[in-house]
DNA sequence: ATGTAAACCTGTGCGC
DNA sequence: TGCGCACAGGTTTACA
């Protein structure tokens, strides 16, 4: 479910609420990705101190270490003053003095990770491949085109990677490419300074788009509050197979890259 | 180092 | 109505 958009759409729906939050009690349900990798009784006592976001990744800082939350393809997030009872997809609860954080995740790809520390070994394994933030001061054209360099793989698929820009999933994937006129199927490597710039741009408005609008709710997204985003409402071509073209009106296409469906539209992306 | 496929798990929608 | 299959917003792991 959740790519950059979503995942700091829901970022900024609670961090301002559960800043300055003691915790109270963990309950954990069905196991997640990875294990916790503490006693969950040992957080008890903490202090939350911020939200921050690496990718699609959550940072929570604690007075001693972190958590790292992944939402996985169907995690979301509550943040309550009180909680319900737990249901069968409700995996991980933190109650703090400031409200109840809960993680609802029917798929169980998603993680909660405990850290001393960001350099630890633990959030090094998990943070230290990722690439640079699309919204951040290190994503320009040069360093975006230098990443691409030796990568014969189809730039969509590059792009889902995550190693050289994070944050990209299979929506925002096809959108960019369709805004920038790219053909998703185009080894990375072949694209010029100039399909290089405008990839660039378009991933950057299509980032800035998407959180602006809430993010996407497909099936069941929401933030923090329980509100559906509604980017989805415009998308150009992701999940539109058969449908014309917003911009052409010839029909959208679906093609399986790497596993995954990838949306486009012959006419407008020719380059 | 890079590329591709399988794996993780549950739910939903579709064709028969 | 029920069954089986394909597919779903992600990422790690294993192997070419």
């Amino acid at each position: 479910m959740p790519e950059l958009p979503e995942v700091e759409v829901t970022r900024r729906s609670f961090a301002h609420a559960i800043a300055g939050a003691d915790i109270r009690h963990v309950r954990l349900g069905k196991p997640l990705r990875w294990p916790l990798g503490l006693a969950p009784e040992a957080l008890i006592g903490r202090t939350v101190l911020q939200v921050r976001r690496r990718g699609k990744y959550l940072l929570i800082d604690l007075s001693e270490g972190l958590l790292l939350l992944h939402l996985g393809m169907s995690g979301s997030l509550a943040f309550v003053p009180e909680l319900p009872e737990a249901g069968k997809h409700d995996h991980f609860d933190l109650f703090t003095s400031q409200g109840s954080l809960r993680l609802h995740d029917p798929r169980r790809f998603g993680a909660v990770v405990y850290a001393s520390a960001e350099d630890a070994p633990v959030a090094h394994k998990l943070l230290g491949g990722l690439g640079v933030e699309p919204l951040g001061e290190g994503f320009d054209p040069v360093s975006f085109r230098r990443g691409l360099v030796g990568r014969t793989a189809p730039i969509k698929q590059v792009l889902l990677a995550g190693d050289v820009v994070v944050g990209v999933g299979n929506i925002y994937a096809s959108e960019a490419l369709f805004l920038a006129g790219i053909r998703p199927t185009v080894p990375a490597a072949r694209l010029g300074p100039v399909r290089i710039a405008r990839l660039h741009a378009a991933i950057v408005h299509v980032m800035q788009t998407a959180i602006t609008k809430g993010g996407s709710t497909l099936r069941n997204f929401s933030n923090a509050h329980g509100q559906s985003g509604h980017f989805q409402t415009q998308v150009m071509v992701y999940g539109r197979d058969g449908e014309p073209c917003h911009q052409c009106g010839s029909l959208i296409k679906a093609i399986r890259q790497g596993q995954r469906s990838t949306f486009y539209c012959a006419h407008c992306q020719k380059l």
